[in-house]
DNA sequence: GGGGCACTAGACCGGTCTGTATAAGCCCAT
DNA sequence: ATGGGCTTATACAGACCGGTCTAGTGCCCC
């Protein structure tokens, strides 16, 4: 009688969630239509009704992964842990300490899906270069708020020492995070002696630092 | 009469020099046996009398891969553009800023074995594993004739500007090199500041900075 | 010249992939 | 109750995958 509760009826919605649960696990090109249908329990007729192709849904899994990954993870969590945009900054690094803590820690799926489609002709490709893209616009808007000399310059840099923090736990260093922080904070601080000296950063660091 | 000179007769070299190309330009997993024994032109049973799998064919071709890229290209250009271990470090980013502007730039073949295969338990994984972890050794060996505090801890950082400036390059960002340099720069401040302050330094500073 | 060996060419196997076709079941509104 | 649309289950097509088998060819060395 009482089943589950809302066991996501809606065929539609739970495609989407076993697209996103597999495709951000094991990779867009390792994930098989045939275990996304199984993994929903739909027929694969029913996916086809909603998509016209995997590629199609390779798009609309990445547009959900910016939706809960880009703004709902990372610039939510960052906006709420600190105030000042340079502790936003810092506490990007924070995030992804506690994420590469996790078991089943997956990666960036955009960096996947770049390296995986290889062809930059591609329109998966493209999309992946596309939401990495919309990743920097966030670092950029924080650097202007800090009053950096070259907004897009250091959320260029800032972006490198994430994306190369993501890979490096992908390879098992669970330091990584703070690795990248210590480093970002050298950004900061160098930007600092040209720019202004708040304490912002001061006390983002000191939070940071005391963990 | 008079063939090409040499056209690499032998088979098994024939094989894994297409294994190189193939594999470094479009992945291990994009590539099938197939394509590598016709564009080797061998058969495919001479592949398999050398390997026994394709798997063990991509650690012979991640093996080429440490000989070449690795040592015979960023270790030994790097020790060849600079004297001091400063300035192989810096140098490190100006091969990669050339590498980055060709059109053929295929990445780092480590990094896209790692995310291709993702099953941390697989044998290719773990040797794509040990593989950027021999490319840090090398950093942690500079870092220590560099006399940084802790020169583990600074070739993870100098290998996470590294490989995040290469998925960069990967999106199209043509300066990422650059863009790393600037921040390894700034690395290398921080430790002189606190480590001592021989000329080594400033001398590989400008002579990048003069390029 | 003849035996042995590496190599070639191509068919073939079982499995997996994306995508389609078909037929039956279910639910809801008229 | 009776359509009509959504969903299901299942089978299937055609391509490709890694890997095997076989028959035949050329070459080298005894």
């Amino acid at each position: 009688m009482c089943e589950s509760p809302t066991p996501t009826r809606n065929p539609l919605e739970r495609i989407l969630d076993s697209s996103y649960e597999l495709f951000s696990q094991h990779g867009v090109r390792a994930v098989g239509v045939d275990a996304i249908v199984a993994h929903a329990g739909v027929a694969k007729m029913t996916l086809y009704r909603y998509f016209a192709s995997k590629d199609e849904l390779v798009l609309a899994f990445m547009e959900r992964r910016e939706q809960r990954w880009t703004k709902g993870w990372v610039q939510a969590g960052a906006s709420h842990r600190a105030a000042s945009p340079e502790g936003r900054l810092l506490a990007i690094f924070d995030l992804f300490d506690e994420w590469f803590q996790r078991d089943d820690f997956e990666g960036c799926s955009f960096i996947n899906v770049l390296l995986e489609i290889d062809d930059r002709q591609h329109p998966v490709h493209q999309a992946a270069v596309r939401h990495l893209f919309n990743i920097r616009a966030f670092l950029k808007h924080l650097a202007e708020e800090a009053g950096v000399r070259d907004p897009d310059g250091f959320s260029r840099r800032w972006h490198i020492l994430m994306k190369g923090s993501i890979v490096a736990a992908g390879e098992g260093d669970r330091g990584a995070a703070r690795a990248a922080q210590d480093v970002g904070r050298l950004l900061l601080a160098a930007e600092d002696i040209t720019v202004d000296h708040s304490e912002h950063v001061s006390k983002a660091s000191r939070q940071a630092v005391a963990r």
